[in-house]
RNA sequence: GCCCUCAUAGUCUAGCCUGGACAGGACACGAGCUUGCGGAGCUUGGAACCUGGGUUCGAAUCCCAGUGAGGGCACCA
């Protein structure tokens, strides 16, 4: 039990009022006022028949004692905790005890989630990045919080972005292919390649019309175009799985539309349409359409209404995509089969849909989460509220879209359709923040080595940079602000996480921290231990309202924290050998409870720099 | 037309769900300390809740109406 939860029984048992509600009361005190704080005489009052200040002097003096708490004071409305050494000394106790584990929850649902889901036919830009990152770090705290999460990636292998990749890789003139083909990276010459068939087709009706050609025989499927396709789709998978490689993000599995419309599809639309959540329309411009009635969920809208089949039979994306999400809910009887498809660095094989391979146990999952741009809010919506109209009403509670705003640098917006997208890749990204963490590294270390630990340096600037501000805010950015060593930074994080491992380091890491049995703490100690001891409820939050900004938050305080405890209390040096064993072992929390931090966020933590 | 986000100091950002003690932090700016357990540190000063109503003992937070920025309302994805 943590302090808060302690208190808030003690509350609880002397109030009698739900403990959940005393829960919700609490928060850490003001400097000088204790160290938790109740409001709880503002919630009694009106029960009490007197004013929050008496009622909080009332509760007070009701309070059964406890080991943890060292005294009360009713401050105003206030009711403050001041937490005794035990306490303290329990709390140290406990995160050396635990280590990595501590604050580990076991919620212990499947949970997918769903990310990035770039076109398989351009490099990564840093919209993309923003998406992996986030997924990334989304898994994370939810593996922490005890799920069993599948890192999966959707992959439109079927869509109009890569026939018209396909035909350029077919067709394009050497004169009209990209300077670089061969020498860059197949995402990056894709991309470009692409960029030169839009313009084409821009021009010539004529390529427009070979391309449609191309798109009909992928979605047919089973013929030598179709094969191409995949192949150069894969071929770019591949590639962009570099760019995450480098950024420390990893996939269980990749799921391809291909393999959906020839393994769950038509079961899936038989259901709809046998279940009457879809209508077939039979007069009006959607005449011959299978549409999902949305009007009166979106009022007002020129077109609330959804088409999932179009009046030639194809399906859209948003039908392909109901679909897939029951599959992903264990709703479907077909399934897919899988192949390897690629070695990680992290060791971990990703697999991925295909035709004949091995079965694998993926799907069934009890909740959802997509991360998705902010644009596709509404066939999110349309996806959920099909699941409801299907009977699935608690799945359409666990269908989680996490929604993000756009990124980009200064000085441009992004259009991956119009090629602008050229210099702002997440790989060119990555490269620039090593040339400018190189120079941040410590002047000893040379060659690899150096280059290695810039490496880290960049990986941690710019995950973090992406990961502290919420998703719905708008993010620009700045390479000053993202590599600055002071502040709010990545590289501020790993240098203290690295100087608290030295200090164990210097002291003889290999034993575990034995602090004493009985101690005085002082304030700057008391306050570290305290923030210490809040994080399995930061970490539970950040799981449960999915906000990776609230890890990098925290981190960051406690970060500082440390900081002020550092320069004023010897750890090596301290006065007396008892001094030392505690602060070591505090020192040893603070980098249990750190490195947990920065693995959820991803952000490596080097041996030196 | 309708729907959805966002709006906090010179700049960036947390808090908003679940209303309470002087709105937290960073960068920049001012003053001081620190030659170290390893340079990013510490102490300290000035500086902000878009506007107008409402609910409440109490509103950055909830409700209503505006304003500004962005996104969405395809047989595109």
């Amino acid at each position: 039990m943590s302090a808060k939860e302690q208190i808030a029984k003690i509350i609880s048992d002397a109030t009698g009022e739900d403990r959940k509600i005393c829960m919700k009361t609490l928060e850490m005190a003001e400097e000088g006022k204790g160290d938790i704080a109740s409001k709880i005489g503002f919630i009694l009052a009106k029960k009490m028949k007197m004013s929050p200040a008496q009622a909080a002097q009332e509760i007070e003096g009701t309070l059964e004692p406890h080991e943890w708490v060292e005294k009360t004071e009713a401050t105003g409305p206030y009711l403050n905790f001041f937490l005794s050494n035990a306490f303290y000394q329990e709390a140290v106790r406990k995160i050396n005890a635990l280590g990595n584990n501590y604050g580990r929850g076991n919620a212990n649902r499947k949970t997918i989630v769903e990310s990035p889901s770039v076109n398989p036919n351009k490099p990564w830009h840093i919209g993309h990045l923003r998406n992996a990152l986030l997924g990334d770090a989304s898994a994370n705290i939810l593996e922490f919080h005890g799920d069993n999460v599948q890192r999966m990636d959707y992959i439109d292998d079927l869509g109009l972005q890569v026939a018209q990749s396909l035909w350029g890789y077919l067709n394009l003139d050497e004169k009209d292919r990209p300077q670089f083909l061969g020498e860059e990276k197949p995402d990056h010459w894709i991309g470009a390649e692409y960029v030169k068939v839009a313009e084409k087709i821009e021009r010539e009706p004529l390529v427009k019309q070979s391309v449609k050609g191309i798109l009909r025989e992928m979605e047919n499927g089973g013929n030598k175009t179709a094969e191409k396709a995949r192949w150069l789709a894969e071929e770019c998978i591949k590639a962009q799985y570099e760019t995450a490689f480098a950024y420390g993000v990893y996939h269980d599995v990749l799921i391809c539309e291909s393999d959906i419309m020839r393994e769950i599809f038509s079961e899936g639309m038989e259901s709809l349409k046998g279940s009457g959540a879809v209508e077939h329309e039979k007069s009006g411009k959607n005449e011959g359409c299978w549409v999902a009635r949305m009007s009166g969920k979106m009022r007002g809208m020129t077109e609330p209404d959804k088409i999932l089949i179009r009046s030639n039979g194809t399906a859209t994306y948003t039908g392909k995509d109901v679909i897939f999400h029951l599959w992903k809910f264990g709703k479907l009887k077909g399934d897919f089969r899988y192949g390897e498809f690629v070695l990680q660095p992290n060791e971990e094989k990703a697999y991925i849909s295909k035709a004949r391979g091995i079965e694998r146990e993926y799907g069934n999952a009890d909740v959802l989460v997509n991360i998705i741009g902010v644009e596709q809010k509404y066939p999110q919506e349309v996806v959920r509220h099909l699941l409801d109209l299907l009977g699935y009403e608690k799945e359409a509670k666990k269908f989680i879209h996490l929604s993000y705003e756009h990124a980009w640098l200064p000085e441009a917006k992004f259009s991956g359709r119009k090629g602008t997208w050229l210099g702002y890749t997440a790989d060119e990204l990555l490269e620039e923040g090593k040339k400018r963490a190189l120079d941040k590294v410590k002047k000893e270390l040379t060659g690899n080595v150096r280059e290695e630990i810039a490496g880290q340096v960049a990986v941690g600037a710019i995950r973090y940079a992406f990961l502290k501000i919420a998703p719905e805010k708008k993010l620009v950015f700045k390479w000053n602000e993202v590599l600055s060593l002071e502040g709010d930074s990545g590289p501020y994080l790993q240098y203290a996480c690295v100087r608290a491992k030295r200090i164990l380091e210097k002291a003889g890491m290999e034993r575990e921290p034995e602090p004493p049995l009985k101690y005085e703490f002082n304030e700057t100690e008391k306050k570290l231990i305290k923030e210490l001891s809040e994080f399995p409820l930061v970490a539970g939050q950040a799981a449960e309202k999915l906000r990776p900004h609230m890890i990098s938050g925290y981190i960051y305080g406690l970060a500082n924290t440390f900081s002020k405890f550092y320069t004023t209390n010897p750890v090596l040096k301290a006065e007396t050998e008892n001094k030392k064993e505690m602060r070591l072992a505090m020192v040893a929390a603070f980098r249990d409870v750190l490195s947990i931090g920065l693995g959820i966020l991803g952000v490596p933590v080097p041996k030196k720099m």
